[in-house]
RNA sequence: GCCAGGAUGGCGGAGCGGUCAAACGCACCAGACUGUAAAUCUGGCGGGGUAACCCUACACUGGUUCGAGUCCAGUUCCUGGCACCA
């Protein structure tokens, strides 16, 4: 029986395994209990639906009886991990650490048992490491072989800096995979040397090498970078059911087969149904059924109903926020009040024909506001607030 | 240690000694267009002021100048290269 008969339908969420499928094949042949590596880089706080893929998979692992094993990177992150150093890294102490590990974990508990996982933080091995071992491990590497991956090789070429610890990274990652005697890796196609590096280490110390299972990446909601907290393209688990969904029907309509696939648990056919049918319902029913996996399905149809009269029939959302103020106050006040806007920005968005008070532009600043109770106040598409007459 | 280059907005990156709140690009915001979008077009994008206008910015400290991101000196940090490697 292949693995993508075990995984059914996560299998679509699956890139490649290698080093080839047969492998994945024959370890779930041994029927003993696997044990399955994912570690997570916790410099973020936020776990976007795009890390939630492989820890997906993780769950699947962990639902047919193997040993999920979830490794907080509490070591690696204070080290940095070698993609985007050229961004300037906030360093995180090592108390900010301990606190994004457990907000991880928070939030993921409800894709993956933790009760029967087993969680361990790579500090536990990596800081006990002594020169000699650390020695060990660097000198089955060489140079070249560094070099040849590609985010290296394109900033040798441009002169940029590349740091040696940088190098030792992918070997703290790799030897993660010794510490825990994985069986199986898990990440993101981006960690395709990293995992690979789990092998060539294991093989050298005389273990079996694991199995790397990776998965596509996720784009972001802008539809071109990775999806990432940093630069603000992201889904999370913690995002609220509302902008879950509004955030997903944003997405490019090229990756709307992608989101179904990757980040929805519709069937495999009704997948494909959407796929030939209207391209705006697919994505309205993609950023249901997202919705849907996270918050329920009566949430998400209620998001949905709400996101079309909003946005289709350009009425009111339920729910305004109220913003008290006195009678007599100028259109600027209120924009910069409701919205904690700068005047700048308040008198930008006026200018620009983007504020309405109870359904009449307003595109002078200065204009003083006699509203009364339930007024809407509104500034460009998404800010509604609801005016109240009262003290400020 | 030596040589060289660099430090400007959220980012990248311009900027003959004066008119720089700072070209251009990205990101972002708004408007138009649509099916929310994306693409495209338009406008905006340090802070305050209705406005005229004012204030704060070009690593830090001094200096030269009527006037300095722009010149000089020192300091800090970054980068590349070279040397050293007992």
């Amino acid at each position: 029986m292949s693995w993508r008969e075990t995984f059914g339908q996560l299998a679509r969420t699956i890139d490649t395994v290698f080093p080839g499928d047969r492998d994945l094949d024959a370890l779930f042949a041994k029927g003993r209990p696997l044990r399955v590596k994912l570690g997570i880089d916790i410099t973020s706080t936020s776990v976007t639906i795009g890390n939630g893929i492989p820890l997906r998979i993780l769950a699947r692992f962990q639902e047919l009886g193997h040993v999920a094993v979830l490794i907080l990177g509490d070591f690696t992150t204070l080290v940095g991990d070698p993609s985007g150093r050229d961004k300037t890294r906030p360093v995180l102490t090592p108390e900010e650490v301990v606190q994004n590990g457990e907000t991880w974990l928070e939030q993921i508990k409800g894709l993956l048992d933790l009760d029967r996982a087993e969680v361990r933080r790579n500090g536990e091995w990596l800081a006990k490491l002594d020169s000699s071992q650390l020695l060990t491990l660097s000198s089955q590497l060489t140079v070249a072989q560094m070099l040849e991956r590609d985010s290296f090789a394109t900033r040798y070429r441009a002169g940029s800096p590349i740091h040696l610890h940088e190098f030792l990274y992918c070997l703290f990652q790799g030897y993660d995979s010794i510490a825990v005697n994985a069986d199986v890796e898990l990440g993101g196609t981006d960690q395709t040397f990293n995992v690979n590096m789990g092998r060539v280490l294991q093989k050298n110390a005389g273990m079996r090498p694991q199995v790397c299972v990776t998965n596509p990446l996720l784009e972001g909601v802008d539809g071109h970078k990775k999806m990432s907290k940093s630069v603000g393209n992201s889904i999370c688990l913690d995002t609220p059911a509302k902008d879950m969904f509004g955030l997903a029907t944003r997405i490019p309509d090229e990756l709307i087969e992608k989101y179904l696939r990757l980040a929805t648990d519709l069937a495999d056919e009704t997948i494909a149904d959407l796929g030939r049918g209207d391209p705006w319902n697919a994505k309205k029913s993609m950023a249901e059924a997202l919705t849907a996996r996270h918050y329920g399905a009566e949430t998400a149809a209620r998001e949905r109903t709400e996101f079309e009269r909003v946005f289709a029939e350009k009425k009111l959302p339920e729910d305004i926020p109220e913003y008290v103020a006195p009678p007599g106050r100028t259109v600027l006040e209120l924009v910069r009040g409701a919205f904690s806007m700068t005047s700048g920005e308040a008198k930008r968005l006026i200018k620009q024909g983007a504020v309405t008070v109870a359904g009449n532009k307003m595109t002078d600043a200065s204009t003083v506001i006699e509203h009364t109770d339930g007024d809407v106040l509104r500034a460009g598409k998404r800010r509604f607030a609801s005016l109240r007459v009262g003290p400020s």
